[in-house]
This record gives structure tokens, C-alpha cells and sequence, in this order.
DNA sequence: CCTAAAAGGATAGAAAAAGTCTTTTAGGGG
DNA sequence: CCCCTAAAAGACTTTTTCTATCCTTTTAGG
């Protein structure tokens, strides 16, 4: 349960390796799937929700690819799981409290609330920063 | 992200509804889904599992049904939430480190067991004597 | 032995996840 | 200006998981 998806996962290992290369390198999409594992494919579609968001810039044609679009201690793990993943949603009642049947109140939505504001706050706690720190340059997420 | 599944919630609902009976009433099983608003036949899946470990207790033939297998003040919502969804898992990685790929450390690892520890230990924290407290005798998670 | 109720297996439909393919748009170099 | 390269965008396919139902079997009571 609460299993972040591959396109999480994919996401997280492709944005970690931008964020440990020289900060105004460009990086060819291929040349990023190859290093972390992931289809290309697919690692370019979530690229490109970065892009739309501006957690990455893009440059098209010869010499393009991508870079980081802010600097890796500005930019948290919330950001980027929200971004391909959309919000931490840990029961659909927290998002829309009529959801939670036809009574008052509910007891169990409170426990819901807490968690998601746990898990937000955790991956809010980290940047890239730090995950891109001691070195690893490939095949670490 | 990070969403219960209906199986969720509807366990949920319905082992709820159960701690909010009196103890040791057996209550039908078409009794407890329409109470709880959940189709009867997926409830009963549910139910199936819930008595295969011991947290209701099951009764067939004439004057069957359920009740809870143990005082409500003794089962925690974590134990509901596994049981039906599997353990929290924030991320493979956690449960299986080398899927935290062929390097000797990934950064990102702690951040999902610092959740999985996070997520846990609320539901921990909750015992459907709790939740069943207030009065709401259905329609209410 | 008849009926009520849960157990268990099989299956079907829907939705989401995972991944591919094709076409379009933009930039750089000759 | 034309071509080549590379990302953007969107359609499409496949696989998996979720949700739900049905049907047969087993168990227990009266």
C-alpha cells in the first residue's frame, strides 16, 4: 500500500542525476535514461511534466536537452512526487470531505489529514541537493 | 499518491460499523454492507480475509455472521489497513534494498523509510475503539 | 435433510500504469 | 534557406491492478 509507481521512481533517479551534474550542463534525455536505467520514452514524458512546471528547462534542437531550472537545494523531493505524481492523497476523503459519507463527522478522517500532512512534511524535508550528495553518479536513485 | 484503495476503505467502514455494535453480537453480513453503504458481495471478500487472521470471528449456517475477533480497544487501524492492503510500502526499495539499484547507497532510501516508519506508527496510534466512539452507528468510516 | 450463511474459486469489466510510436515544433549549422 | 538534430505533444498499445459479481462448496442449526 502507498506504493509510489514507477513513473515516481523513474522521476526521482532522472531529476537526482541532473541535479548532480555541473548546474548549467545541458543533458541529452538519452544520454540521462542510459545513466539511471529507465526507457527513454517514458523518462522523457516525465520531463517533460518537469518542464511544464519549470523543475527543468528544455532546450530543443542541436545542442538541446535538459537542465536542472533552479538550483538542487531549492528543489524538494514533494515537488518532484507531486509533480508526476500528483498531491499526497492518502484517502480521497481528504481531498473532499464529502467523500466521507453522509454523517457529521468521521473519525477516521483526522488520521488521514495526519498522515498526509506527515508524508508531505518528510519530503518537503529534502532536497536535492542532498540526494544528489556523496558522488553517485548513476544508477542511484 | 499514496491512495487506500475502495477494498480500504471499505474494510475500514465495515470493521468500524462491527466495533460499534455491541461485542458480542454476530451480525449478518448483508446487515453490515448495507449499513456501511458497500456491496455485499465485495464485503464478504473482505470479511474472508479479515477472519483468516483473527480480527473478526465468523459464524456459518443459521444465526451465522461476524463479530470482532478481538475488543476494539485491542485491534489498530494499522492491522485493518495491512490486512487488506498489504504492509505500507512507500517504496519497493524498502522492503527489497537491492532494488535501490547496484550502487552501495542510495540517498533516497531513508526518506522512504522515515515515512514507512511515519505512516505506520499513526495507524499504529488509532484502535477502532476509538474510531467507533461517537455515536455514528453507520454510513460513517 | 432442508435452509441459512460464510468460504472459495472463477471470471469479467473498468481503470490505471507502463511503455511505444508518430508527428510536430524549434534551434543550429552549413 | 535547407537540413539535421532534439525535444514537445499526442495517439495508441499492452499489462496490471482494482472493483465487482457469480457460482459452487462447505458448515451449522432447526
Amino acid at each position: 500500500m502507498m506504493e509510489l509507481t514507477r513513473k515516481g521512481e523513474y522521476a526521482i533517479r532522472g531529476i537526482v542525476y541532473l541535479a548532480g551534474r555541473p548546474i548549467d550542463k545541458v543533458c541529452l534525455l538519452s544520454d540521462i535514461a542510459a545513466a539511471v536505467d529507465v526507457p527513454p520514452t517514458f523518462l522523457a514524458k516525465i520531463f517533460q511534466q518537469f518542464s511544464k512546471i519549470g523543475l527543468v528547462k528544455s532546450f530543443r534542437g542541436t545542442g538541446g536537452g535538459f537542465m536542472l531550472g533552479r538550483a538542487p537545494e531549492n528543489i524538494t523531493l514533494l515537488e518532484v512526487v507531486e509533480a508526476v505524481e500528483g498531491p499526497i492523497i492518502p484517502n480521497r476523503c481528504v481531498v473532499n470531505p464529502s467523500d466521507c459519507d453522509r454523517s457529521d463527522y468521521c473519525n477516521v478522517h483526522p488520521v488521514w489529514k495526519r498522515i498526509q500532512g506527515e508524508v508531505r512534511s518528510v519530503l518537503e524535508g529534502v532536497t536535492l541537493k542532498e540526494l544528489a550528495a556523496g558522488g553517485n553518479t548513476s544508477k542511484t536513485i
